[in-house]
DNA sequence: CGTCGTGCCGGGATTTTTTCCCGATCTGGT
DNA sequence: ACCAGATCGGGAAAAAATCCCGGCACGACG
């Protein structure tokens, strides 16, 4: 009767995903029939599998969970993703759920509170709980809602390593109006230099550490 | 008679730890006697519970996983420590195991691999296997052996944010002296501008930088 | 409709940083 | 003695960044 919750897993890291296997496993009435470990993978099996919930790691290289899950959603919209993160910044949950989430759980949970957010997720319902939830120092959250949409074009192409040639240059503007613009959130995200705005803005969860990934 | 590897994982996300305890007592003669969330509680954990093996995250807030090991080692020099790492290039192993690790072991690998390196570690053996490990890009690795130890430290500092007269002053040279050492680096590791230096810094394993608050 | 605020865009002038080239010293190796 | 390379910093020119400014567009509100 109750037939078990059906999860695709979705994380670049191969004993991770074992480890959640096994942990999800473990609870009566879940079955993980699929594994991906990157995010065209998740794609493709979640038209195949059609699995009752995707649990998906934020952060892969490449494709990045939210991207992979925005993709997921384009194609078929009643699919149900919990993001599975390190960030305890809530505005990192905030964008996981802008994005269509339908749970936020961090990894300093206890075990028991992914299987639980599973079950919910199963059920329809959203799902976000995090233990020791920061929401973003205050001041930090400020600055991020102070920052305007051009600011942060401009702030996730600076943390890229671009020069603000090739910024100006992507977006139609000139150096010189990049450089105005990097002061402008170097002030707002109350940061020293260039190398602190991108520290702050990872925090912040403006930029994805794709790349190098501060892991 | 046999009796089983007692093992101590350390890692800073609870979900993650058990997962991994449940993949490591799935399979026999493995006990998972404690568990750490940090450098600090591994260190005492370790000397209370003298396990056989420690399997510990690489990259932890704070106090990073080598230097964890290092503090562990200090104390207990017999201690033996398999790194567990999300990074597949070879500079991070050379580097873990230059510390005193006895083994190491990329996330991507399959959870047997772990397994089984646990057991040679506990067996005294260097346990050293990755599947699709980088020897870090030729080149990469080349510019790498050409940084000169100054050269390393000024990397260091820069890649933490420090603005050139802080560098110079913790150093003791001239914010001058810092900048042409700082052109220098980027030359070696073919880098743009100062923000690729220090990504390619992150990629290169010379700076662990977790998550840096500079605040 | 006018006006106010705000985001957007860049010029001007100044200061700071960065670059590239240079020479100095000191060391270790041959 | 000699060389190679690391270390340190000056000088000049280029690039970047800062701060201040004005203009333009657009929506809100009286």
């Amino acid at each position: 009767m109750e037939q078990s919750i059906n999860v695709l897993l979705v994380d670049d890291h191969a004993v991770v995903r074992e480890g959640y296997r096994r942990l999800l496993e473990w609870s009566s009435g879940i079955s993980v029939i699929g594994e991906a470990a990157n995010g065209a993978d998740a794609v493709r099996l979640n038209q195949q599998l059609k699995p009752d919930v995707i649990v998906m790691d934020m952060a892969m290289p490449g494709v990045s969970g939210l991207d992979a899950m925005r993709r997921i959603l384009a194609h078929s919209p009643s699919s149900r993703v919990l993001i599975f993160s390190m960030h305890e910044e809530a505005i990192f949950a905030q964008r996981a759920l802008d994005g269509g989430a339908y749970g936020y759980v961090t990894k300093s949970s206890a075990g028991e509170v992914l299987v639980e957010a599973v079950r919910a997720v199963a059920r329809g319902e959203q799902f976000v709980r995090y233990p020791s939830m920061l929401p973003a120092t205050p001041e930090q959250q400020l600055a991020l809602e102070q920052l305007s949409a051009r600011e942060l074009e401009v702030l996730q192409l600076l943390a890229q390593g671009y020069a603000l040639e090739q910024i100006g240059e992507r977006l139609g503007l000139t150096a010189k109006t990049v450089a105005n613009y990097q002061s402008l959130i170097r002030q707002k995200l109350k940061a020293e230099n260039a190398l602190q705005v991108v520290q702050a803005a990872r925090r912040l969860g403006i930029v994805f550490g794709v790349t190098t990934q501060t892991a």
